[in-house]
DNA sequence: TATACTACTATACTAAAGTATATCAGTATA
DNA sequence: TATACTGATATACTTTAGTATAGTAGTATA
C-alpha cells in the first residue's frame, strides 16, 4: 500500500519526489498512451474511432492500453446497448487535468529544442 | 529533420501536440532516467556517487543512461585529470528547468491519487 | 446465403529494455 | 607483488513491450 505524501514532503525528500513523479510517468508511458489520451482530449470517442485517428495501432494494443488507462482512473468506459453494441471512451476529470502537465511538457520541450540547437 | 513549431501551433494541432510532448517524454522515459536526474537536481555528482545514491543500478545501465542524457543535452560531463581520473556529471540549464515539469507531474500525481482513492 | 458491422480476444512471434557477471587500463597504496 | 581505486566496457542472458495475423459473437443488410 502506497502512503500518501504532501507536495511539501515529496519536494523535501529526493526519494519520495522521484517515486511520486514516477507514478505520473507510469500513467503516460509506453508507445500508445499519449496518442490515445491526445485523441480523447477534445471529445469522447468509440473504439474504432480511436483506432482510425491513431492509424497504425493494432486492436490488441488499443484494447490493452485502454484497459490500463481505465484501471488507472484516466478513462471512463461506457457501453451502449445498440445493435451492434457501441462503447464510448472518455477522459475522467483527472484525465482532463493531465493536459496541464502535457502543456508544461510541451513548453519545456520547445525551449529545450531551441536551447540545444543553439549549442551546435 | 524536425521542424520547429510554436506553442500555439502545437496546441492547435493534436498530431503536432502529441509529437512535441512525446519529445519531452522520451528524454525522461526508461527505468533509470528519473532517478539519475533526481540525484543530480541539487548537486553535481561523480559516476560512483550516482551509483551509490541510486543503489541497485548496474554500471552498464548508468553508463548508457548518462550517455543518453548527455546526448539529449540534459547532462554535462566533465573529466578531471586526477589520479585516479574523476568524472563529474551535472544538469545543464535546460536540465535544471525540467524540475518545473517534474513539479507539475508531482502535483497532478498527488491530486490524481486522491481523486481515484475517493472513487473506491 | 454471404458479407459487413461492432468491439474486441488468441496465439505466436520479434524487438527493445534491462540484468548479471566478469573484466579493462592506469595509478597508488600496503 | 598484491590489492584497491577510478570510470567504465563486454558478453550473454532474461524480461517486458510491441507486432502480425487470424478469429470470435451477435445482429443486420444485400
Amino acid at each position: 500500500m502506497k502512503n500518501i505524501v504532501s507536495f511539501k514532503e515529496a519536494k523535501a525528500c529526493p526519494i519520495q519526489f522521484v517515486l511520486a513523479v514516477n507514478d505520473t510517468l507510469n500513467v503516460i508511458s509506453g508507445k500508445w498512451k499519449l496518442p490515445i489520451i491526445g485523441s480523447l482530449l477534445f471529445e469522447k470517442k468509440r473504439f474504432s474511432d480511436i483506432q482510425r485517428t491513431i492509424g497504425k495501432i493494432t486492436p490488441r494494443m488499443l484494447s490493452k492500453e485502454l484497459k490500463d488507462l481505465e484501471m488507472n482512473g484516466m478513462v471512463k468506459r461506457t457501453v451502449y446497448d445498440t445493435t451492434p453494441i457501441t462503447v464510448e471512451y472518455e477522459l475522467t476529470e483527472s484525465g482532463k487535468l493531465l493536459s496541464d502537465v502535457l502543456d508544461k511538457m510541451l513548453e519545456w520541450g520547445l525551449q529545450h529544442r531551441i536551447a540545444t540547437l543553439s549549442k551546435n
